[in-house]
DNA sequence: AATGAATGAGTTTTCATTCAT
DNA sequence: TATGAATGAAAACTCATTCAT
């Protein structure tokens, strides 16, 4: 299917360097037919994301929406967002490379700040509940959470991470551990003074 | 200055659509003199690269071997970092939106491994010394501390998150924050059941 | 066809004189379609070459391994260079003109020294039968033969030389006279003494 | 010497593909100064070719006016066309590829022309003496010559030929015996039936 | 649906040449 | 003499897109 051909093709070369022949060639196609399907490469990219990106959120909403207590729900985000990885990594090497921050993908960022509002919002709920700490901002918290998963999925796309099984495993409960308990041996003064 | 023109050219149109001559109208120089400073455009990119991250890794490298706490180190890296933004952000876009995300360029380079290396062992002593909790693999911890900081440059870059003198030190706090002393209001089991 | 046309173009201008889109003029396309079916300007140069030399080496096989006296065999050799001249002046042109002294596609091309080597084997069966005087070294021969094949052609090339009809048949016997009877009224001491 | 470095640089890779800064950098000056002795690449290459020129045709001519038989002549010209090849390989390699066939060159053709009439009075003369056999045409008998020569050199210049001392005394004897004595066994029947 | 020849605007890159110093 | 920064015309080449078949 050109789709997947197209994810391939941006996966290993990047959007900008690939050309559309090279997708057409990778789906085993004339390139003139893409575009009986596609208007133009970039709509090949915007269909991408948009396919895929809307079962993520809702699978965020769904888990956002549970009874479960804050920290579980955060480990939860964490093992969709990490468990892609294994089934889907070329996909995952798109979103996170070329569409995540690309500027003129204009709209589409819309939904990108979705899955962050998602994850702010259960902190947030979480904090007022008591069980996550008051301290820090929920907007920034989702930044770096959502930051942290995108850094190891990054470490795992260049292959600077060993992904194995049990290395997505570790990964998951290294991100829920970090992000939950933080780092400190014991608690520290947060309060910047620099 | 050539690279500078580069930097503002890059940041504000991107990498890909700028053309070189338009780098050179910023510099006000003739499009051909690029030619003798740099072989190519992609050597634009590269240079601007390499001589921002020598100084980011030269920063990291002498909070590695100063003799304060972990904690206080890992602050220290934070600061440099989200600092950049206020005082040349334009080289933040570039690096965020261009940088992270070419295939060729990419990661693969040895020296954003240095800036990775430097945090792990950051993490890897303080553990040893017990100023850090001892379970999170220090690899892992160091990835998702880089992929937090990242993600809040992102967030400033897209003007997703306000940036402000004071939100600038509320980031920086707030990453500390998380994570050394994590987002959980009571220690909580970090071991994964799933 | 664009190959036709790149021959004529660089009969008419010079190879390193003539624009791609000049080539695509004469052919009546344009320019972006040469790069559909040669990858460079170079290649153009280098497939006219390759086309037009596969079928010498094929009429000189074919006189090489026919049944005459070396003598006759030389004489046909002549015969099928130089009349290519009136047949394919543009090709001849670009032939001595730019391959004869292009240094990469230079003569190290496996199929220039074919050519020799045909006539080299030619001159060494013929001093093996006793058809031609045993004295000079085969590959030389072949050299010396070549060379004056095309001078000649350069001369017509150049329009140093007349090439009416007549003169072209003049040519042809000049060089089998040359070359097997030589220019000495008597036979002369051929050991140099110098 | 600037155009000693010329010299190197088109010898080694050919007029056209040779930049006016390659021969800055073999000389040893900046490509600025070329242009206080040269108006342009162009003058380079034809004050390459004059400067040289001229010594072989004083030495043609002294050769021509020489009271000695005409194939003695001929054996002194291809002496002196050859032997230049082991004093200045480089200066052969440029007069061989550049020069001698480049239309654009216009007026020193000429001069080049001066040589194949000194060969061609040569032979005319030795014809006239009776001590060279009448039938060819002076002025093909020149070409010939004149192309087996450079035919030979260029065999050189590529290294496709041996080289050695042994080799180019070899190479002159063959020359004079295949175009004095002619490849023949037993004198053949010139003319032309086919 | 499918092909792939054809287009041409748009870019990068090259390099001879100039000129202030 | 000598330098090398600077110029800019000129070319090669790319590639998304169209369209006749």
């Amino acid at each position: 299917m050109i789709l997947d051909a197209a994810v391939r093709v941006f996966a290993r070369d990047g959007f900008h360097t690939s050309r559309v022949g090279d997708v057409a060639v990778e789906a085993g196609v004339a390139h003139g037919l893409l575009y009986h399907y596609f208007s133009s490469k970039d709509e090949l990219l915007t269909t991408i994301f948009r396919e895929t990106w809307d079962s993520l959120l809702r699978a965020l909403r769904e888990v956002e929406t549970s009874r479960e207590p804050a920290p579980e729900q955060l480990r939860k985000v964490c093992a969709i967002v990490l468990r892609t990885w294994k089934r889907e990594p070329d996909l995952v090497r798109v979103l996170v490379r070329e569409v995540a921050r690309s500027p003129q993908l204009g709209r589409e960022v819309n939904e990108i700040a979705e899955a962050f509002a998602a994850i702010e919002r259960l902190v947030e709920r979480g904090q007022a509940r008591g069980e996550l700490r008051a301290g820090p901002e929920p907007r920034l918290a989702a930044v770096i959470v959502y930051g942290a998963l995108e850094e190891i999925l990054t470490g795992w796309v260049l292959g600077q991470l060993p992904d194995g099984d049990e290395d997505v495993a570790l990964a998951e409960e290294a991100v829920v551990g970090v992000i939950c308990s933080g780092l400190a041996a014991v608690p520290v003064q947060t309060t910047l003074s620099a």
